[in-house]
DNA sequence: ATATTTTGTTTGGCATAACTAACTTTTTTA
DNA sequence: TAAAAAAGTTAGTTATGCCAAACAAAATAT
């Protein structure tokens, strides 16, 4: 029980795509699944048959495809961990939004609920502690480059950091 | 070519358990092999055979088993990520031994280049910035149980860390 | 309404990667 | 050195998941 839903990534992407294009085109057609997924039509059926006789779309031939609610929970569950990821890798690791994604979408399948957790927890923490946030993603920038970190600057880093969330710190104790 | 290898996960862990089971029992045995991998001797063989093929180990049936070079640089490249990313899961997000190694294990096949690297660069940025390091780390475990910052240790947290920094910077600057 | 196009399905094939069970080679031990 | 044990291989089976190509149904256009 590693892994939540129990299913290979192939009919993870199959949930996420499908739940996708719910929203979207309002309903799942297998052409747009193969599209979606740079793969033929006729794989897809297939794989709707196994999604089906688990419990996860209706479908029978020919007939629309929609997720049943236990499947709608996995592919929702699939989804937030792609966002959580791809907002993670692009906007902490800076790495290029296609990378960024294309990735996310592969970590998706292999992530545990734990691991999941504190990565989301941690990015939390970046943007709600004063001593990280914003501009220190910022000077991240400059480490990549450089691999070694500026010591120069670091004494006026910290103290406009300090002053900043004093100057927020007042501001909040004004509106209380 | 978005995987830097170009095998399959399944082939990219025996090449990884390959060069392991080389380091500590000098040489690497179909057993051995079988029972890292949780598998039956049986499949080893099939293994092999591919692997053989593409040059990576020397191989003939009965023989001891070696990476060549080429299997040997792979090898080294899998061991590389799995180590940088059991050591961030362990150390920065702080999740469970077990948990980090079995997930680094999977996410080893699927992390490209880009996003390694810039992995490794902010894992190394949080040690070397004086914003962050250590203390800051210890702060997030506090986060991750309450979800919430504690902003009231906020303005004491930035000055303790600006005063170390300065009480460093004067000792490095003696040492010149 | 019928012909055409689009969409979906089926069939058979291929590759991967595991298994079991029988068999062979190698190693150990008596 | 011969028997027994251990290690390795082979053959046949299974499951997944894709493909191409032929076929069937549905939708669109004339």
């Amino acid at each position: 029980m590693k892994k939540g839903s129990g299913l290979s990534e192939s009919l993870e992407d199959y949930l996420e795509v499908i739940l996708d294009l719910e929203k979207t085109n309002k309903v799942a057609r297998a052409k747009n699944i193969a599209e979606r997924l740079d793969i033929k039509r006729g794989s897809v059926t297939g794989a709707l048959k196994s999604l089906e006789e688990k419990g996860l779309v209706n479908y029978s031939p020919y007939s629309y495809i929609t997720l049943t609610p236990k499947g709608e929970k996995i592919a929702r569950e699939i989804t937030r961990r792609h966002a959580g990821l791809r907002d993670f890798l692009y906007q902490v690791l800076q790495v290029d939004a296609e990378t960024a994604d294309a990735t996310a979408c592969r970590m998706e399948h292999v992530i545990d609920e734990q691991t999941m957790d504190r990565l989301m927890c941690f990015f939390d923490y970046i943007h709600s502690c004063p001593r990280t946030g914003p501009d220190w993603l910022e000077n991240f920038t400059a480490h990549c480059s450089s691999k070694r970190h500026d010591w120069e600057q670091c004494d006026q880093c910290l103290s406009v950091c300090l002053a900043r969330h004093r100057k927020k710190a007042g501001t909040m104790d004004a509106h209380e």
